[in-house]
DNA sequence: ACAGATATTGATTGTATGATAAGGATGTAA
DNA sequence: TTACATCCTTATCATACAATCAATATCTGT
């Protein structure tokens, strides 16, 4: 008669689920222990219990996202079509931000906040990400395939152009006057965001 | 001898920037008026005293934003060459971005927690705003000047890739490895952003 | 110079927070 | 069954906060 279905792997993930919507909701200063463990459905001693304190159960929530944050334009090499590496990017990171803007709501107000929990990993995961990226562009470019244009900052318009379906949602559903965003959406936002930053550079992708 | 130089507007505006500081750096739940009030130099209940709530002081702090928030790319019209308004709109909305990233952070950080106090203003004010410049575009795109592409989602992503450089600061200065962004980088970022924009939608500038 | 309005101050209040402590329940191994 | 470790829970702590208050100081119009 095990009133206690649960093992401490399922409460784990129980914990940072409810701490990744309170998060996303309210900020970190505004997240309260109180409600992550309401939303959990355990008491509040508990969370500390699994999880020692309030900011390394932010940091481990944070960790979560970055790694659930898959290596899309990873592969790439300088031998693959610029057009289709570029535009599958771009639509696979704002399938991401449809699919999934929580996450990309806590990672964004984490760095407006100055980035004070993640700085140690953009430094040593995130630069040499960027820098490989940017060879790959800028041998793109070497090669002709494309027009000369700055790489990192071609990288950043996408990352900014894509995320901000995610985290300005609320202003663009206010501006569209819309319940929700959908897949007719994310098609026509993907059509237009494509073929703008793909003519931009240069590029048409195959038939 | 009057120890107290300073009168009523005087001390408005000084408890406005110190707040708009302090929300800059901490957030909403995140400041406390008791920081604010160190800042602006004053006693604690004077800040309850002129703004009678944090809430309040919160909303005064959004509304000056949005008031500094000069009205770019608003004077434009089908007449106007479209390279050359959406080149300016890119480049006034970027220098912005850069001279006073706080402002955009904090809006940021409101409209990524839900646009809860100034969902309105998104409504009443902003709406028709972006629907006469969607119209403009349309004219643009209906008398053959540009390219046909979904306006709306263009006006989004200038927004998105101009405040990525404010509200994302923290993040680019750890890529780049730089301590801060300053006027060289500004010309690179405009150059190539409206680079890619103009060419993306088929235009280019006059000489 | 005076009186009424306005502004300033330090002290205080009640509440919500993150964190801890200590005992009880449960499962496991001998 | 016994012993032990893990897990959970109730009760409680000190702290920081927004907000209020009463008392004092300052200004302003007459």
């Amino acid at each position: 008669m095990s009133k206690r279905q649960s093992n401490r792997e399922e409460i784990f993930t129980r914990i940072l689920e409810a701490a990744e919507v309170e998060f996303g909701l309210k900020g970190y200063s505004g997240a309260s222990l109180q409600h992550i463990a309401d939303r959990a459905n355990l008491p509040k001693p508990n969370i500390v219990y699994y999880f020692q304190s309030k900011a390394n159960l932010y940091k481990q929530v944070l960790n979560q996202i970055l790694m659930d944050w898959n290596d899309l334009f990873d592969q790439a090499t300088i031998d693959d079509d610029p057009a289709v590496v570029l535009d599958a990017f771009i639509r696979e990171k704002l399938a991401l931000s449809f699919t999934n803007p929580r996450s990309s709501r806590i990672f964004a107000m984490e760095v407006i906040g100055g980035a004070l929990h993640i700085g140690d990993y953009l430094k040593e995961d995130l630069v040499p990400w960027l820098t490989s990226r940017v060879e790959v562009i800028q041998g793109w470019i070497d090669a002709g395939k494309m027009r000369s244009i700055d790489p990192t900052s071609l990288i950043f318009m996408i990352w900014a152009t894509t995320q901000h379906y995610a985290d300005f949602e609320a202003q663009i559903l206010a501006l569209t006057n819309k319940e929700a965003l959908v897949e007719e959406d994310l098609k026509r936002i993907g059509d237009t965001v494509s073929s703008i930053v793909l003519t931009g550079v240069g590029l048409t992708l195959p038939n």
